[in-house]
DNA sequence: ACTATTTCCTGGATGC
DNA sequence: TGCATCCAGGAAATAG
């Protein structure tokens, strides 16, 4: 499941091989679920669309385009604020839980799933291949597409604090909230909350300072060590260029229920908070 | 304004 | 072997 780390170690890998090339043709399959924006538009947007930087904005992987039609007209909004930019926009893709953007030759079959072919000018092909299709893909005009929440490597102490010091929720549901942070999933929650011996059960507002300032900076090294890693690859995900993460040989809790812990040999347990799995030693974590 | 629950999807694992 | 059932989970929608 591509969290922050995973997306951000795909758009690297992207970003070093399309920026500067040109989308000549898209074919977009019939099944509607993961369009956000009508078909006929994203269609029409990306054509000969020249594709100028790939971003990570929380999961989400952000294509910036310029095309040589006019700006999206959307309802009434923005309708003047475009007209200085009005040929750059932004290709918004969200992988969900088993989405993958590959680069391939033209040559290559075409994988069960496919839902998007953007034919490049270099000869290549971006492929978006989603077999669960909880993965998302729309257009919008440039710097309109601005997901909640702060980014964990970029928010202060202060805020993350105020983030989370009223919450009445457990902290591993905060943490998995996007709307206050955003890029975290299920991995890095756990994990983050081992490193800060945080037991994902507590109530947010019951965290002292000292504990939040500890998850602050758990999370962000765990976040920073999984983008040096290569993201984790488990089971659905594989990178832009086919190969896999291997932070995954570094989860001390996550999928490990059963087994010894790292640090006291007590053995990790596996509950279920919010709908969502969650992995804790009873030893360390409190 | 929050919080909790449900929904969407398929393939792999499990059980009989 | 075959068939049914369960489970994984991000985020939007819905309900409380």
């Amino acid at each position: 499941m591509p969290e922050l780390p995973e997306v951000e170690t795909i758009v690297r890998g992207l970003a070093n091989r399309v920026i500067g090339d040109v989308i000549e043709s898209v074919w977009l399959s019939s099944r509607p679920e993961p369009f956000r924006s009508p078909i006929a538009e994203i269609a029409a947007r990306l054509s000969h669309a020249r594709i100028t930087g790939v971003r990570r904005k929380g999961k989400y992987i952000v294509f910036e385009l310029e095309n040589s039609y006019g700006p999206i007209r959307h309802k009434k909004a923005a309708r003047k604020a475009c007209a200085p930019q009005a040929h750059r926009i932004e290709w918004i893709v969200h992988l969900g839980m088993t989405g993958r953007m590959l680069i391939c030759s033209p040559g290559e079959p075409i994988e069960r799933h496919t839902h998007a072919i953007a034919k490049l000018e270099s000869g290549r092909e971006l492929r978006f291949v989603d077999p669960r299709r909880f993965g998302r893909l729309s257009v919008s005009p440039q710097g309109t597409f601005e997901p909640g929440g702060s980014e964990p490597l970029d928010i202060t102490l202060d805020s993350f604090v105020s983030l989370f010091h009223r919450r009445k929720t457990a902290i591993k549901a905060a943490l998995l909230n996007q709307k206050l942070l955003r890029g975290v999933g299920n991995i890095y929650a756990d994990e983050a909350l081992f490193r800060a011996g945080i037991r994902p059960r507590r109530q947010a507002a019951t965290l002292t300072t000292r504990e939040l300032g500890k998850l602050y900076l758990s999370l962000r090294q765990v976040l920073a060590e999984a983008i040096l890693a290569g993201g984790s690859s488990i089971a659905d995900y594989v990178g832009a260029d086919g190969e896999e993460g291997f932070f995954q040989a570094e989860h001390r809790v996550y999928g490990r229920q059963g087994e010894p812990c790292l640090v006291c040999k007590k053995t990790i347990k596996r509950v279920v908070i919010g709908g969502r799995s969650s992995h804790y030693c009873p030893q360390c974590q409190r």
